[in-house]
DNA sequence: ATGATAATTTATCACTTGATCATTTCCGAT
DNA sequence: ATCGGAAATGATCAAGTGATAAATTATCAT
């Protein structure tokens, strides 16, 4: 049996109540929300929003902060590197955890409309993904084909370049979901492993003629 | 030799001043412009604006109209069907228009806030990827590889979010570079190069496997 | 040159919005 | 039960905002 809800919350929960609906109603609602339309939703006054932060620009940063944190499991990249496991077996897992952790319309929509208009705030993210995990993913798939992936910037750019492609793919299904509202597969699972399929298919068979590519990178413009 | 400049412009050419103007402006600063923050930057008055525009919801659904308008090549669908061509080609001929056409700060910025406003602006531009260019990419590379795609909802699905995966990756660039202010590669041809290689060489030979996503996305939940 | 016309600006209104503060309402320790 | 303090609200301010209308200024045909 619950306590009877009481009309004056303590602070902290009705810190954390006010952050919550913030927000769900931020996500859809948009960054240009107004402190009244909140505060009404809510069912609260609009100054009591003001007890519990310094002022709007406050409340967003904590938005923030809430939705980008705990996304990332920092474990993914380690299993991504576990060789007693086959590459496409560890893409799979991975790329089903990583796209259930986005699939979040707040988590989605917040994302793109905070880089909108201020992209500082996804770098820290995209760093996660540009520095670690996209390295890793190349170089995996390459030792499983037995390859050694040939050094240098413009490879690691061209390398960089290719699994962003098939990276974002999982991203965008977010994207189409949340931001342009059209249909995404019931089961994605499926999609996901076959993307994969596709794509370590695709890149240990091509990744012998990825030499070709390199050379254009590095000629002169 | 120019014409001087005249203070009191005709009415035409001061509505697409105007109108040029404030597609650059939106596209920065973002759908919360103010008409006075706009009227300033450009150098008029801010009523002169009411003089063009009965208000600025009209102001904002005529620069839609001019962005996403004359952004498609209808000749694209013609080219890629053009079968005297190996798929290869064709593809990197269509991605290389199509990332050049999208790779414009003013139509990225604007097509995406404008989606996470209101989903309905975006969604003839998608339908034409959607209906005709994604099935279309799919049916000429399985004709390529000699075989007949499987028939049946799922199959379709399947292929189109394969084909989705693909194509991505193309508008992404435009997504890192004016909404994440993220580096892109200086040349991007080899890029798409080297990503359709991947993709066509991996798709032509997973091909024969999707029979076993596809029943998995016939399954029962 | 000059006057008719169209383009542009100045002044202003009504309303919205973030923020503040005095006042009121509730809760729990005594 | 009651009283002190914390939680919440109502009233209100100042700045900003979309929109309108009257007044002003430039342009051009005559």
């Amino acid at each position: 049996m619950q306590k009877a809800v009481k009309k004056y919350l303590d602070a902290a929960d009705r810190e954390q109540q006010i952050l919550d609906f913030a927000i769900t109603y931020v996500a859809q609602r948009g960054l240009s929300f107004t402190t009244r339309e909140l505060a009404e939703a809510l069912g609260v006054s609009q100054p009591l929003l003001y007890r519990y932060f310094k002022n709007r620009d406050e409340l967003l940063r904590k938005i923030y902060d809430e939705v980008y944190l705990k996304r990332w499991d920092p474990n993914w990249n380690a299993q991504l590197s576990d060789r007693t496991i086959p590459i496409r077996t560890r893409l799979i897992r991975y790329l089903k955890a990583y796209t259930e952790a986005i699939l979040d319309e707040r988590w989605i929509r917040i994302f793109i409309a905070s880089a909108l208009e201020d992209p500082q705030i996804s770098k820290r993210y995209l760093g996660l993904l540009h520095e670690t995990t996209f390295p890793l993913i190349y170089r995996e798939i390459a030792a499983e084909a037995g390859m050694t992936p040939p050094a240098g910037a413009a490879a690691d750019e061209l390398a960089l370049e290719i699994v962003w492609g098939f990276h974002c793919s999982f991203f965008y299904f977010g994207v189409r979901k949340y931001i342009y509202r059209n249909r995404i597969p019931e089961k994605l699972d499926p999609v996901i492993e076959a993307r994969v399929d596709v794509f370590v298919t695709g890149l240990s068979e091509s990744m012998s003629r990825m030499g070709t590519y390199i050379s254009a990178m590095e000629g002169s413009k």
